[in-house]
DNA sequence: CTGGAGCTGTGACAATAATCACAATCCATG
DNA sequence: CATGGATTGTGATTATTGTCACAGCTCCAG
């Protein structure tokens, strides 16, 4: 058997999306693969697409001084794009790349009038996902607003343990907005 | 002569909102006061409004172990509500209240479908504000994960001037995520 | 199989912020 | 315009996290 379908994911980001317009947004999408490092959206250009991960993980980072701040990871089955820069057409301030060799569906808005007849599915589609992506993000930044480093950590290992068995120590720390070496003690003092 | 109206508020929210719907979201609206302490929305609740401030401001704040942790300061000509609450119809894990004696325009998605032949406006527009409201939501979530605390209070002395003003010291240390004397040392270092 | 690049763990120390205590100041109200 | 409660400033101390240094481990590529 294989394992859920991109519909199946579109499906996901509301259970108010009608049925019938699953297989225009379906139509919609372009499979994509990327190697591991690869740049699906480049700092300081403006973000066009969203994308919804079938294989592998996307990571999205802001450059501060030469440093890599990690803001997200996107794994199996979960969309994401930048939605400042996409909404406000202004110039991305984050990178968003291939964390490990990725196949990627991409719904891209410049090839939206293209399909006439489904431009206003794909409006109301885009709106919800929208919401539906700065809801799932709001979530990561109550860790800072409401947690000290520990308690995210540990939040962390219960909602969403995933992270802990994908992404590195550094990859992470910078995710929980600490050093490597302070996520390293975090980990070895157990409960 | 008088500040700014209701209709001039909505546009600000998304250039391609269309003139002549802002009428029927004006009359949707219904303008209410709140005493200074007033709870226009309370933890463990169902949110189902948005609110418009015309005078005075909204307080947002979460309940950590008694404790009150500020998440916004919405004053007058912008929007707030609570999101999370609001989209997936979830009980509230936060408190809205008056900051000071307010008067809000309340947007009640209850009375919406009272409204027939306005319900598609409606719709769209709040789907618009909700994007909108996160977006802003998102400038201060990144004040936590990119900046050190002193950055954040420069970051708010340059680019938000008003929250300096207005709100109090206490207030805004915890807005901030540090205590009330870490931000008075930061204030009193000048430059 | 082995050398080396890139992680991770850990100790010593420095820097930052929290906590506690209390004095000074502000300010609303009688 | 006096006064008491709330807010703010500040010192002393503790707790937490960052920084620096380096050792050990892992895991490919040759």
């Amino acid at each position: 058997m294989e394992g859920k379908s991109i519909g199946d994911y579109i499906k996901k980001v509301s259970d108010r999306i009608p049925a019938e317009d699953i297989p225009l947004l379906v139509a919609w999408a372009e499979s994509r693969e990327f190697k591991k490092g690869t740049v699906l959206l480049k700092e300081g250009t403006v973000c066009r697409e969203f994308y919804l991960v079938e294989k592998g993980y996307l990571r999205t980072w802001y450059n501060k001084d030469g440093a890599a701040i990690n803001l997200n990871f996107t794994f199996e089955g979960a969309f994401t794009t930048n939605l400042k820069s996409l909404n406000g057409r202004l110039p991305s301030e984050l990178t968003i790349e291939a964390g490990e060799d990725a196949r990627v569906w991409v719904f891209n808005l410049d090839l939206r009038r293209e399909r006439p007849g489904s431009d206003a599915q794909i409006v109301l589609f885009v709106r919800r996902l929208a919401l539906h992506i700065m809801l799932v993000a709001e979530e990561h930044s109550n860790l800072f607003k409401l947690y000290t480093p520990t308690e995210r950590y540990r939040y962390i290992e219960k909602n969403n343990p995933t992270l802990l068995q994908r992404i590195s120590l550094s990859q992470l720390a910078t995710y929980l907005g600490v050093t490597r070496e302070t996520l390293s003690r975090i980990r070895g003092k157990k409960v």
